[in-house]
DNA sequence: CATCAGGGCCCTG
DNA sequence: CAGGGCCCTGAT
């Protein structure tokens, strides 16, 4: 599908905004539904009923943030759609937040201080929408890099549809409904296993609207953790991501899955394994910002590795 | 060839 | 609250 209309807004993040750190986590596994590129971020979009494709482009600095969204679809878009879209746009990319006192109590930090000279700005992003995130949540379970990249392309192929704007093509998240009525034997030949049912059973959950994302960004992190711990298929470890990059809750850190574990100990204590209670200990000076800071931690390291070989970090990282 | 663990979660006892 | 089972892959 060709999205030939273009619709232009320009936005002024909070200063200071890092537009690529911000942007592009390298941490992230590989999904066709996007694409960076130093200065210009691309990904789709479903709102109302609507596929979008978005362009980021960076017009300003870090001190004097300006960003420039082209909105790319298939039919001219009204002047209401717009008016909702705009807000929306603004808390997908986290361009509101505010972060100065952040930087500024930890400008003398052991860890954090040259890792602010690098990435100051950045924010996390939940530029998916809530179900689209928990699906990528899923298939990152239980299994490896290489296979959780088959796993979602094989859905994109089957289920998802191919947008093209700005000379490229990107994936299309399908929508829970259209999930819903899929049965279950058609998703486990997309070799996704046990987690057929867990897909089946969100899907489910979000047609029927037992979820209301808007709601819940309102709400408290225990509140939150509530309502996403109802999904069939969201455990503990699905629930600390999801705080914290879907819903901005910087301070939400209190469990540490495994691997994070081991690579949060060789970052903080060089060592190749700490008890978890002691690195959520040494986390605590770090107040209401201490998962905010080992995001920065956790991207440093991996911007590191795009460059540099990190013998231990490859050894972690299972392809 | 067989066996096993992997960015978890559910369910059972 | 500990531990087995679950799907599929690639490593050994």
């Amino acid at each position: 599908m060709k999205l030939k209309h273009k619709t232009s807004l320009t936005f002024y993040p909070t200063p200071p905004f890092h537009f690529d750190a911000t942007l592009h986590k390298p941490s992230h596994f590989p999904s066709s539904d996007n694409a960076w590129k130093k200065g210009k971020y691309c990904i789709t979009m479903r709102w109302q009923n609507q596929k979008l494709g978005l362009k980021l482009e960076n017009k300003g600095t870090t001190i004097k943030p300006k960003v420039l969204i082209t909105i790319y679809s298939k039919e001219k878009l009204t002047k209401d759609f717009i008016l909702t879209l705009k807000p929306e746009l603004e808390w997908r990319f986290n361009l509101k937040t505010e972060l100065a006192d952040f930087f500024n109590q930890f400008k003398n930090d052991r860890v954090l201080k040259s890792i602010f000279k690098k990435w100051k700005g950045s924010r996390p992003v939940s530029a998916n929408s809530l179900y689209e995130t928990l699906v990528i949540y899923v298939v990152l379970q239980n299994a490896t890099v290489r296979r959780s990249v088959q796993m979602l392309e094989n859905l994109f192929k089957k289920y998802g549809s191919k947008l093209e704007f700005d000379r490229q093509k990107l994936s299309c998240f399908w929508t829970p409904q259209e999930l819903d009525k899929v049965p279950e034997r058609d998703l486990r030949r997309l070799k996704v296993g046990y987690r057929a049912k867990f897909l089946k059973r969100i899907s489910k959950q979000f047609a029927k609207g037992e979820i209301n994302e808007f709601a819940m960004r309102k709400m408290t992190n225990q509140q939150i953790e509530n309502e996403v711990l109802k999904l069939y298929g969201i455990g503990p470890a699905s629930v600390e991501y999801l705080l914290f990059e879907d819903f901005y809750r910087y301070d939400a850190f209190s469990t540490i899955p495994p691997w994070d574990q081991k690579i949060l100990s060789r970052l903080l204590f060089n060592k190749k394994l700490v008890p978890v209670s002691k690195i959520l200990k040494y986390a605590k000076h770090w107040g209401k910002y201490k998962k905010l800071a080992v995001h920065y931690l956790w991207e440093d390291l991996f911007w590191q590795r795009k460059n540099k070989k990190i013998e231990w970090l490859e050894k972690e990282i299972r392809l």
